[in-house]
DNA sequence: CGACGTGTTGAAGGAGCTCAATCTAAGTGG
DNA sequence: CCACTTAGATTGAGCTCCTTCAACACGTCG
């Protein structure tokens, strides 16, 4: 369907991450029907209560995970970059319990649901990969639940920092101290359960004290060491450990 | 390895759940291997950190997952019931990223890891269960992250109220509004990220509006519909409705 | 240029926290 | 059966972290 570097590369790249497949399952992978679209900043890729009959994967962009509560307000869920597979969970569950927006102007590969599922129980080394792959992500959430529900704005901000440094740099999107990030103050708020005037104030407080530094989209981390510190980051949860190629990403 | 009800059939009830197994795939869950042992209150069925070579099914009693963060304080990340499998992401990943602790005097069964993954590669109508669970976890887990992020302490305390409700009733457990809840209101406090004593003014607050009552272990919700309103409480994400016979649990 | 989205800053208020005392009920040992 | 202990619930007073409201600055883009 594709020419040379496949479209789907990214994807089995990461999944081979977790279990080293064999040609004819890298194949299958490669091989999956799939339909690209573009999205523009801002606008939704899969909205809650959709049944959609795809699994979204994240091309070229970042997005992110959000639902709404009651009084209007935004809870931003998780944060998506190249190659993540932004709802694996739609290869079963029929209604969407959340949306999916871009950060930034993005592409998506949309792979059919039965595709998704086929390839994973005739080929169980994949099936294996995109388990693990929910399993991380499950351990993703809980890591931002207890960072929403146990600690302060500094340390919540700190983390997300922190974390999205290393998971971009572990993608190999760039260097954990020093990245692109498409997200407004407003946006961050919604991440981290907080005002976007607190978090002007608190990205302040750890600019002047030598943690960090932000302008525009780019965000510079002075002192790793001491922003992981204070921002009570372990990245034990990103079960990097778990993967073959221990590249290893030492703290 | 036991007599009438087997042990491991409520796990098998669950899974049957997501969907229809053929008898030999109901044989071979209920077969699994698995070791049983008593965990009394507060004490821990699982720690952050461990490498435990089992999965843990709640065969009797509740439990709830936890976090710790660096300043002592701990973020509970769900609450367990009878028929929960506990750590189902043991199965694949090495580490453990939070611990799993007795809320009652409870029982477990332990099931080898390797037998878990055996049963989901080898039957694939009981992966796609056993994954089923996964994202249903997954969910919840979003859900519990927006409760945190988002609600004032009287919204949280009110939608925690109703999910556990729900989800005991669908587990054939009790009814929605009226159950047991062997939780102090010091382990509700770190499961809302409020400290013990705003839960209790809280709690307090929805009894004296005659949403509520508690005494000791107990909760008997007055008006489920006016609780839900104010908890922002729609049962969408526990994806119900996604389920095989749809016994349906109209809100 | 004017408008809009975003970042920045101040001042005031409030939701939830801390500290600390008191109350209650269920053990537990004599 | 009662004194004693203890874990948990309850309540008050004061404080603080974060929010709300509002104004202003800055840069981009029509």
């Amino acid at each position: 369907m594709t020419k040379a570097p496949p479209v789907l590369a990214p994807m089995l790249r990461k999944l081979m991450k977790w279990s080293a497949l064999p040609p004819e399952d890298q194949c299958a992978v490669l091989d999956l029907p799939f339909s690209t679209r573009s999205v523009r900043r801002g606008n939704c890729i899969m909205r809650e209560g959709d049944e959609p009959d795809h699994c979204s994967l994240l091309i070229s962009g970042f997005a992110y995970r959000h639902k709404t509560v009651g009084d209007g307000g935004r809870q931003i869920l998780a944060v998506h970059m190249p190659a993540d597979i932004v709802d694996l969970q739609n290869a079963l569950l029929r209604t969407s319990d959340h949306s999916v927006q871009a950060l930034s102007d993005a592409t998506i590969a949309d792979i059919p649901r039965d595709a998704v599922r086929q390839l994973a129980f005739e080929r169980p080394r994949v099936g294996q990969a995109l388990w693990y792959e929910t399993l991380v992500d499950g351990s993703l959430q809980r890591e931002w639940t207890a960072n929403l529900g146990r600690r302060s704005a500094r340390a919540r901000t700190s983390h997300l920092l922190c974390e999205i440094g290393l998971r971009l740099e572990q993608a190999g999107l760039g260097h954990r101290q020093r990245y692109e990030l498409p997200m407004t103050q407003e946006e961050l708020a919604d991440a981290l359960g907080l005002t976007s005037v607190h978090v002007n104030r608190t990205l302040r407080a750890l600019s002047r004290d030598g943690l960090t530094q932000r302008q525009r989209n780019s965000v510079s981390i002075a002192d790793w060491d001491r922003l992981a510190l204070e921002g009570d980051f372990s990245p034990d949860y990103l079960h990097f450990q778990d993967q073959q190629s221990s590249v290893e990403a030492p703290l």
